[in-house]
DNA sequence: ATGAAAGCGCTAACAG
DNA sequence: CTGTTAGCGCTTTCAT
């Protein structure tokens, strides 16, 4: 493995010159930096990412906190992290991939210590995140994906989530629903003040109260079985329902499943909005879900810019950025039937 | 931040004695090591990680080797990198992850030549990858997560492709199906050689032959409406086939809805298993799909093992280990109904 | 525009 | 069992 040194020889220069032609931290003529060039290119050399970071302090590594359960991860969380990857390489950055939910707090805290990340993605946020405090309290750079209960004085992107709320009940209001069950992530998450659920659960309270319908929010498990059984409790709650928001992706499965089993047709008798949802889940569906299809990967790049900004600058002011989902009318949306009835 | 300098005069040792408390290179005395730790302790210290590399030529970092495709993770790789994250972090490893496909080559190249990675953890392999003629050539560690056409000499834990199909084919034949269609990865993948469409290929004509049946297999896009025209073509084929097996998760649930809008029944026109497929997956569909399970997060967490223990070896002989899929009966097999009326 | 040299914080001989 | 010390390979003053 050559090393600066071997580099330095072969060209003629002195070490240092070597790493300013490499780093471009001060003026190099342009006989040199070709004599450099030349030689780098002749040993194959590659600069040890160790030593570099030793001496700059810096390692080009960011950490993305991204608890990873054992449940899997939805389509939307896979396009943060494609995103944020792709970013991060394109400056040069290296991503490590680091499962650390808010109870892990005193593992994030060594992480954070060691000096081997310049700055951290913080994916999965609650609303009370302990990551968030922690990482504030070391002087970490940091930003989120995903948004706390109080995000002031914090740079996050997020989805719009309450925009995307709002658009999907216009959409179904705007085929004449006026009874709208809302299938939410499960009771836990909105225990736990997991964002989404909490934001989500809000916003569509204020969507039905602005367009005076009315309607229930049903929490789900996120599968199958639990959409099934989310529905069904829907259905109770509100016979006459015809229009249904779901928010997570295997749940609007079940619920079409249960909806086909009680010889509803969908999109006619009930009408079916999936939000936050990718392109290839919705089309796993038959009918293929209309859906809010969420830009996950552009969450992702947009986080990680923003970081890479801020280690730059040393910047470390407020800035948030949320990104709407855009509606993608399938099939499982139509006109009520019982508007037309009327 | 504290450094070992700070450590060892608050302790009343020198650093090297600090640095052999830490990592249990040379004995030390119970009374000198407790002193140590609540130098450390007081002072709040964690080891530089850099400088720790630097020295030691070791960063305790693997590469997760995962081409981010942007058409997102299926659950089976969303599994591997759970089960290989959880037991390198249990190695107290860290995991790096590199969108490294076997088109990047030069990219491979320079991190494998920076010394920030100790070695490599190799998914989506092909039959013929780039990857791995190259980490050997630069005599790196690695471990394959797949295998190539040619695995003698190299290091890889797989699925059991071969015994998971053969399991597949003998359960349907046990129910008495004559005539079966396998739905497997895209022509693309099979052109381009991608391991488990190949294999898969090639046992599923095996088995065939052994249990002395009729079958067709038709490639199919990794999507649901890839499936529904995969089965299509299939039925054109075979007509009279009843039982498919299809490895292609999304493809597996536009199966169910082709064969639902055809009319036929699922399980007992046609019965259906589905491989590779994680259990969340397989309760997507109504009825839940009968199917392959795969044990992904536990090839995740081998391939991690060994990787690590040749890490510390030195090790770099052959290891292969393949874990099979486990057959979960759901709802979607059946007794053929042809079967039983002769 | 270039060089010399002092670290960065740690590991691992070497020397007791 | 412990201390001294020479690097690891690079960045970055300080000189020139």
């Amino acid at each position: 493995m050559a090393t600066m040194t071997d580099v330095a020889r072969r060209a003629g220069v002195s070490v240092s010159t070597v790493s300013y032609v490499l780093t471009g931290t001060r003026p190099i003529s342009e006989a040199t930096r070709e004599k450099v060039h030349a030689a780098m290119a002749e040993l194959g050399y590659q600069p040890n990412a160790m030593a570099r970071g030793l001496a700059s302090r810096r390692s080009n590594i960011i950490g993305l906190l991204l608890p990873l359960t054992g449940r899997g991860l939805g389509a939307t969380e896979t396009a943060f992290v494609t995103g944020a990857t792709e970013a991060a390489r394109e400056a040069g950055y290296h991503l490590m991939l680091c499962s650390v939910g808010t109870d892990d707090a005193d593992e994030l805290q060594t992480l954070a210590t060691q000096r081997l990340l310049d700055g951290f993605l913080v994916m999965e946020v609650q609303l009370e995140d302990r990551r968030v405090e922690l990482l504030r309290e070391l002087a970490a750079q940091f930003v989120l994906i995903g948004r706390t209960a109080e995000p002031a004085g914090l740079a996050c992107v997020d989805i719009d989530f309450e925009q995307t709320v709002d658009d999907a009940v216009a959409h179904l209001v705007g085929l004449g629903h006026r009874i709208i069950a809302y299938v939410n992530h499960s009771e836990a998450s909105l225990a736990g003040g997991y964002g989404p659920a909490k934001r989500t659960a809000a916003a569509f309270e204020a969507a039905l109260e602005r367009h005076g319908i009315t309607g229930v929010m049903v929490p789900s498990e996120d599968t199958a079985s639990g959409g099934r059984r989310a529905i069904g409790t829907a259905r109770e709650l509100c016979p006459r329902l015809t229009g249904v928001l779901v928010m997570n992706e295997n749940a609007a499965l079940g619920i079409l499943a249960e909806l086909r089993e009680a010889a509803l047709d969908v999109p006619w008798d009930v009408s079916v909005v999936s939000m936050v949802t990718s392109a290839a889940v919705a089309d796993l569906a038959s009918p293929a879900l209309t859906a809010m299809t969420s830009p996950g990967a552009a969450v992702g790049a947009a986080a990680t810019r923003v970081l890479l900004r801020r280690l730059a600058d040393g910047d470390t002011s407020t800035y948030q950025e949320l990104l709407p989902c855009v509606l993608e009318v399938r099939g499982t949306t139509a006109e009520s039937r019982r508007n037309k009835k009327k």
